[in-house]
RNA sequence: CGGGCUGUAGUAUACCGGUAGUACACCUGCUUUGGGAGCAGGUAGACCGAGUUCGAUUCUCGGCAGCCCGACCA
């Protein structure tokens, strides 16, 4: 895309009434668009970086045979009355709004009791399971402050995958399969290493769970780290009692602070008994499927990516989400042979499947520079009359800073996209 | 929801009970051209309502909006 064509533009200054890194940096490179408190739109360079996270997500739910679908935001009261979660002094967050028609309506906040009733119409038999379902959607959470930029807001987006299974045994494998694939998504996220399993509270629905949580000082949650195992415990549950359940000692652990970007949770029957979906098993007898619930907030992974990658030059995207993967800059100064160079590569990448940005603007280097660090496209190419003379384009690493010189061609085979994805 | 603070141009800010100033952005022209250029000119602004006052952007009250701390976050 060529960048004389953005309509977004970037900006020196953040708005005051950001306080977070991750609003301010996505701000001022032109990302997202602030409506009102906790409420973002994402602008084109921000779809395409919120596209790239939910790609990853993706792949890794279908490689464990996850599903994918797309429920309502609207929700039918009723059903939630039936698992006595429409109540306002039992969930308090809830929009809540009037049908014209007349009755009650309100914005989703999750899906469990949707997809279970969804499920009660397929699933009869021990030979319907197991089987597990995921969507991409935006939720609604009537936070009383929303905060933390993109990362707390009011209306965001939420992969949320639900397991079912005929048994605790079953169920635990699906479990398993679905951490594993969290900790393979955030490994691709960028944020493996510092991305921990972290025991939890497991609130209403069983003793523990397991969240995700990525060490960062904008972070909401304590937590206790063990480097070596690469495991912590939220604060919520840090007791004798609970480290010695999960044979750690507390001479092991680190306090950290952490952001919650992932969040597995056993169900068990809650929502089926109380939903009717059950299935008979071999001996003709109805049992109640076990479920569990798994989500990753990709607007609030962007925002944790801004928050642990980024310099103070701006944005330090991941290649695997970054909007573009090169920045191409052309510095021509009016010079038609350096322009025509610039636009050769521009399409040579094109056409090779690379998704460039071509900075084509009658702007100067160092503005140029400055925005392309601010909007931390993983590489920048740059073509100028000093690059047209050596023959080689001059190749930018935005996290390193390494720079090399590079034929087109050279250039070319090395970020073509069968060869970055290595498969 | 408790406590605190703030609303001035597209953005960031200044001053003031009496013509609202600056920077960036934007427009025009000239110069400049590898790290947010220079000169000249131009466009653009007081959240809404009521009150006090000769006069309110400024003071008071109400509303709306935003931010921070806390509580909450299934």
């Amino acid at each position: 895309m060529r960048q004389s064509q953005l309509f977004t533009k970037t900006r020196r200054e953040a708005p005051k009434d950001e306080v977070a890194k991750n609003a301010q940096l996505l701000i001022r490179a032109g990302f997202i668009h602030k409506e009102m408190a906790g409420v973002y739109s994402f602008l084109p360079l921000g779809l395409r970086t919120l596209n790239k996270i939910v790609d990853v997500i993706r792949e890794e739910m279908n490689a464990i045979g996850g599903q994918e679908l797309v429920m309502t935001a609207l929700q039918d009261k009723t059903l939630w009355e039936r698992t006595d979660r429409w109540d306002d002094e039992k969930v308090d967050n809830w929009f809540k709004t009037s049908l014209k028609a007349g009755g009650e309506t309100g914005l989703g906040i999750t899906h469990e009791e949707p997809l279970t009733r969804i499920m009660s119409e397929y699933v009869s038999s021990y030979r319907d399971l197991p089987l597990m379902a995921y969507q991409f959607q935006n939720k609604f959470r009537n936070e009383m402050r929303a905060k933390s930029g993109i990362m707390r807001g009011r209306e965001f987006l939420m992969k949320d995958l639900y397991s079912f299974a005929r048994t605790d045994e079953e169920n635990q494998r699906q479990y398993d399969a679905a951490r594993a694939a969290y900790i393979k998504t955030f490994e691709r996220l960028g944020l493996g290493v510092v991305t921990y399993p972290t025991f939890a509270s497991g609130g209403i629905f069983s003793e523990f769970s397991e969240e995700f949580q990525t060490i960062s000082d904008a972070g909401e949650d304590i937590i206790y780290v063990h480097e070596g195992k690469h495991i912590a415990v939220n604060k919520e549950v840090y007791t004798d009692e609970a480290l010695a359940k999960l044979g750690l000692k507390r001479e092991d652990l680190v306090e950290r602070k952490a952001i919650e970007v992932g969040n597995i949770f056993h169900l068990g029957t809650r929502f089926s008994e109380a939903l009717g979906l059950a299935y008979k098993d071999e001996a003709g007898a109805s049992q109640p499927v076990v479920m569990g619930s798994y989500g990753i907030g990709p607007s609030r992974v962007m925002g944790t990516i801004v928050e642990v990658l980024s310099d103070e030059k701006g944005i330090v995207w991941p290649e695997s989400v970054a909007p573009f993967a090169v920045h191409l800059i052309e510095l021509s100064n009016g010079s038609v042979d350096v322009k025509a160079e610039a636009e050769e590569l521009y399409r040579d990448l094109t056409s090779s499947g690379v998704e460039v940005l071509f900075d084509d603007r009658d702007a100067r280097a160092g503005e140029k520079f400055a925005d392309s660090d601010l909007m931390g496209i993983p590489l920048r190419v740059v073509v100028s009359e000093k690059t047209l003379a050596a023959g080689k384009c001059e190749c930018v690493h935005r996290g390193s800073g390494k720079t090399e010189h590079k034929t087109n061609t050279e250039l070319i085979e090395s970020v073509r996209p069968e060869r970055r994805h290595g498969r």
